[in-house]
RNA sequence: UGGGGUGUGGCGAAGCGGUUAACGCACCGGAUUUUGAUUCCGGCAUACGAAGGUUCGAAUCCUUCCACCCCAGCCA
């Protein structure tokens, strides 16, 4: 696998080292937040590159926090999952961390609010809190209850906690101010009453904390130095300050007192083309059954990407490459496949492979004779050594390497043509067999024994040179062939994505044809089939008694491009 | 009609008052090549959302305008 390369700068970098120079922290601390609602999907890797990549490069520290303050979403399952990707992608937390086990803590900071009066317990229901919110061009409009006493709120909080009351009928609110031109300061809700089992705290908690009041005094905590986000939570900032500005927090985790606090930064979400990211889009997918699952190869979740072949280091090349800057970024689908060939080109190890096998018969060979090729692994890199490929009279080349009727700046075989076969002989084409239908069921060649080693006795060049394996022991894969998932760029913005799938999307081909030495290969290697692409085994549906390969993606192919 | 953001080539992205306006991807040429791969060379914005202004000098400063994105969950 290739090194990664190092981030490039970008403003939050800058920000970052100048505070560190400036003396307003000691030392670099983020954090990557996730909710462990669903699986991380390359947008996460952004986040996850950019939070512990910064620490990684400034010598930092990065926590893996869950937030998890929503029972009714989350599951072990979920959370299971995104450790996976995380530490897939080579980074490792400082800390593990769960907003659910800062339950106790932040009840006692929402105890802090209400004392000083900054806190108050609502019963407007769900409706009539909308309503007095006013809008984005009016002001809202104080609760009734804003004006509750201290002593009332304590108690009806600890009632809350309590379970005494019913799901919806109070909320606990910070004090704000309710004509504030940013919504988000229009008296924010920080607690609400859910009776739901929490897949961590169990039933230990019916009340439970609401984002803008958890996810800043969970940085604090946690000794957070720099809290990155996307941009549409840019208006939170206010609050984030706000609540950290109102809270006192005695000693963090980290044993520090009086720690300066965190600050939020914003950042730019990445859309993919030809892909989709929205959570409930994808799902939809998956119970529809377009996808096979969550690890589909077609899907840029990460799990997807995984068993696609795309490896940890090129993902992060990849996000490096995009950059990080304060817009939403469209990134062309080019850029994640430059990041993996760039990646794979040096690595996979080359292999012969014919997806749509077409048998050859040299005709002028021997036919009890078997001959051994030493060939590279790879054409540069001597290191990764040689091996044996056999030759014999009957072979296999690609389908897509005849053609019977040829356009003249086609140099691969056809009826009467000369073409080498790649480390082995030179063959011409003298009959074409095909059967009733008239499909083309076997070549008949001739090979000039003269022709080994790259070299003719005449001198002459031979232009075209394709790839083959031995029929004697070739061994059968499936191969599967994927393609993007949708026909639009931007599948999420039409009414009906389903119908944008791409019907191409994937093809499998039953009968692939892989020379010998792929049997004795590590589930893990990936391979370059020369002149088709790069291919990984099928972490699920692959054994040793059926070999199941994933194109993880194609090699540049001029000749395709100009045929289009 | 409120608030918060963003606008540099097809897509990303540097640039922070004086540069021929980096770089990557894509694209177009050409060389090398037993992968039509790789590699290598070369081309690719008189132009920085628009219009004014300041300045000897602006993508970079000021003004106005325009476009797009986010915010009215007891989601995160």
């Amino acid at each position: 696998m290739n090194k990664t390369k190092s981030s490039p700068k970008h403003f939050i970098r800058s920000i970052a080292s100048n505070d560190i120079e400036r003396g307003v922290y000691e030392g670099l601390y983020t954090r990557f937040p996730p909710e462990p609602n669903g699986y991380l999907h390359l947008g996460h890797a952004k986040s996850i590159c950019l939070n512990f990549g910064l620490a990684e490069d400034m010598g930092g520290r990065c926590n893996l926090r869950f937030d998890d303050t929503n029972p009714e979403k989350e599951s072990i399952e979920y959370m299971e999952s995104i450790k996976n990707s995380v530490a897939w992608l080579g980074f490792e937390w400082a800390h593990l961390r769960y907003a659910s086990d800062y339950f106790e803590d932040l009840y006692g900071f929402a105890v802090q609010l209400i004392e000083k009066g900054l806190a108050y317990v609502d019963d407007l229901d769900a409706e009539q809190m909308r309503e007095y919110r006013g809008t984005l061009t009016e002001p809202g409009k104080n609760s009734p209850s804003r004006s509750r006493d201290i002593k009332e709120n304590l108690d009806l909080f600890a009632r809350m906690r309590a379970g005494e009351f019913e799901e919806g009928s109070y909320v606990l609110r910070a004090k704000i101010d309710m004509s504030s031109p940013n919504i988000v300061m229009r008296d924010p809700i920080i607690y609400r009453i859910r009776y739901a089992h929490h897949y961590r705290a169990g039933d230990a908690w019916c009340i439970y904390p609401m984002y803008d009041f958890t996810h800043c005094i969970s940085d604090a905590l946690e000794g957070v130095t720099h809290s990155l986000c996307t941009l549409e939570f840019q208006d939170n900032r206010e609050i984030y300050d706000w609540i950290l500005a109102n809270i006192t927090i005695e000693e963090n985790l980290l044993g520090d007192k009086g720690r300066t606090m965190p600050r939020q930064i914003e950042f730019g979400r990445m859309n993919l083309e030809y892909s989709l990211a929205s959570k409930r889009k994808l799902v939809q997918l998956v119970n529809e059954e377009h996808v096979s699952g969550w690890d589909d190869p077609r899907l840029t979740s990460l799990e997807g990407l995984k068993r696609r072949g795309y490896t940890p280091a090129s993902i992060r090349n990849f996000c490096a490459e995009i950059g990080v800057t304060k817009k939403d970024s469209v990134i062309e689908m080019t850029v994640l496949e430059n990041a993996i060939r760039n990646d794979l080109e040096a690595s996979a190890k080359r292999v012969f492979g014919v997806l749509q096998p077409l048998k050859v018969v040299i005709t002028n060979y021997p036919e009890d004779t078997t001959e051994s090729f030493t060939v590279k692994n790879h054409p540069k890199d001597e290191e990764m050594g040689t091996r044996e490929l056999s030759f014999s009279r009957e072979v296999y080349i690609d389908r897509e390497d005849f053609m019977m009727d040829p356009p003249t700046d086609f140099f691969r075989l056809s009826p009467g043509k000369e073409v080498r076969l790649r480390y082995g002989y030179a063959i011409t084409c003298d009959d074409v067999i095909t059967d009733d239908a008239g499909e083309i069921i076997e070549l008949h060649c001739r090979y000039d024994p003269l022709s080994a080693k790259g070299k003719t006795a005449d001198g002459r060049k031979i232009k075209g040179i394709i790839h083959w394996v031995n029929a004697a022991d070739a061994i059968n894969v499936e191969t599967r062939v994927y393609d993007r998932l949708f026909t639009a760029a931007n599948p999420g913005a039409a009414d009906d994505f389903i119908a944008l799938i791409n019907p191409n999307s994937l093809q499998t081909y039953a009968d692939a044809k892989v020379e010998a030495s792929v049997l004795h290969a590590d589930p893990e290697d990936r391979f370059q089939f020369e002149r088709v692409g790069y291919f990984c085994f099928d972490s699920k549906d692959s054994a040793s008694g059926k070999l199941v390969m994933n194109r993880t993606v194609s090699l540049r192919d001029t000749w395709a491009k100009q045929q289009r």
